[in-house]
DNA sequence: TTGAAACATGAACCAACTTTCAAGTTTGAT
DNA sequence: ATCAAACTTGAAAGTTGGTTCATGTTTCAA
């Protein structure tokens, strides 16, 4: 006997409704984004949460089901945050290289700014495997569709599918661990040079940069 | 007072001395991978492993001092048997883009294999972070050295450094999630010639393969 | 054969969280 | 100004599952 019909539920029923309780809400997901940054998700507490939120922890549940539940509104926030910077970066490009060199430029300042960011959506893979899989096939889907583009331009080969996304991808995704989570010291530009380097020529010697 | 010198303390407190005792450890290990593959770290359970393994829940604590302790013995064992089971495979490649081709090839077939071990590796970057940066850091560092052997032998550039080991690496264990993990179907030949495919020619328009 | 050390057992303990709830306060449309 | 709905509060209930322990059994070197 919900008082919610069910052909209204597109709405999660716990939004919330006055001025006051958004504020709250977003208190508390700036909050878990620090706890679950921090500890990660097994060591991470609601009442952590509430605490650093400044709220009283019964408050939690006015906005959340569950722990699960926050964190999964998290991923949805937190990658829909880099796909917005990662596209703003992308804009100005003229060549499709070129445009990959500035995404990975751009992920790279964006993840080292916000390293909790990274570590929160890479636990997604065991807290929230959707999430998880929907955030990474969609980017693969956007690098997808830059290079198609820089196909029909004749800027790159016109052959590339989806093993090259993903390719390209992975890449971007480890030398963010390493360059950007790891390790601070090289400059962001150095790093996505090389990507860059590789994307262009390979490793074979035929040509040199 | 601890009735073990600190001297002799190399070999961990809860060694089996028995064959018995060495039969037993191998069945809680075995029965964790299986447990830990399945539901993940944090739904796993120590009386789910002893119920796979057959033994008592507290015969675990004979061996292992605590959860973390057996993921930790676990990423260890699993490792190795990723390492050798990659450079298995190396050994007969000619140049130094097949023996990479190879390597990959072996990797995505034994990920297929045994998806429990991908993930168990994946997750530890969470549950035990120093063996994750390790099992990453040597692989990226094998990858290396047979990159600096073929700039040596002159079949592929000479001026390769660690960044573009970790572009291959991040390549193949994203071409491993996608193709091996989440989908069978593509023969791991076919996208193991694509990884190939970019580190011969990259994506440039130059040279076709 | 013997006995001390190694190993096995599973009920019970316990700490740590998540989640609930009843009582109070604030908001905002009327 | 009013009041019903929205929101807040924190103590306490409820769970879950890791860990301990006292007791019993097996191993194996002497």
């Amino acid at each position: 006997m919900s008082t919610v019909p069910d052909s209204l539920a597109a709405v999660p029923a716990k939004t919330p409704r006055t001025e006051r309780g958004r504020k709250t809400r977003r208190k508390l997901l700036d909050a878990a984004t620090v706890e679950f940054g921090e500890k990660g998700f097994h060591d991470a507490s609601i009442s952590g949460i509430t605490r650093r939120a400044g709220t009283a922890l019964g408050s939690f549940y006015t906005y959340f089901d569950s722990k699960d539940e926050i964190f999964q509104a998290l991923v949805h926030d937190l990658s829909s945050r880099v796909k917005e910077h990662a596209a703003a970066a992308v804009d100005q490009a003229a060549d499709t290289l070129t445009r990959e060199r500035e995404a990975l430029t751009a992920f790279l300042e964006f993840a080292r700014e916000h390293k909790e960011i990274y570590r929160i959506i890479d636990e997604s893979e065991f807290v929230d495997p959707e999430s998880y899989r929907t955030h990474y096939e969609n980017t693969a889907q956007r690098i997808l569709e830059r290079l198609r583009a820089g196909g029909d331009a004749g800027d790159i080969r016109p052959d590339l599918d989806e093993p090259y996304a993903w390719a390209v991808m992975g890449m971007n995704v480890f030398l963010g661990l390493k360059y950007a989570i790891w390790s601070d010291d090289r400059p962001a530009r150095e790093i996505a040079d090389i990507a860059s380097d590789i994307l262009q020529h390979g490793l074979g010697r035929n040509r040199r940069a």
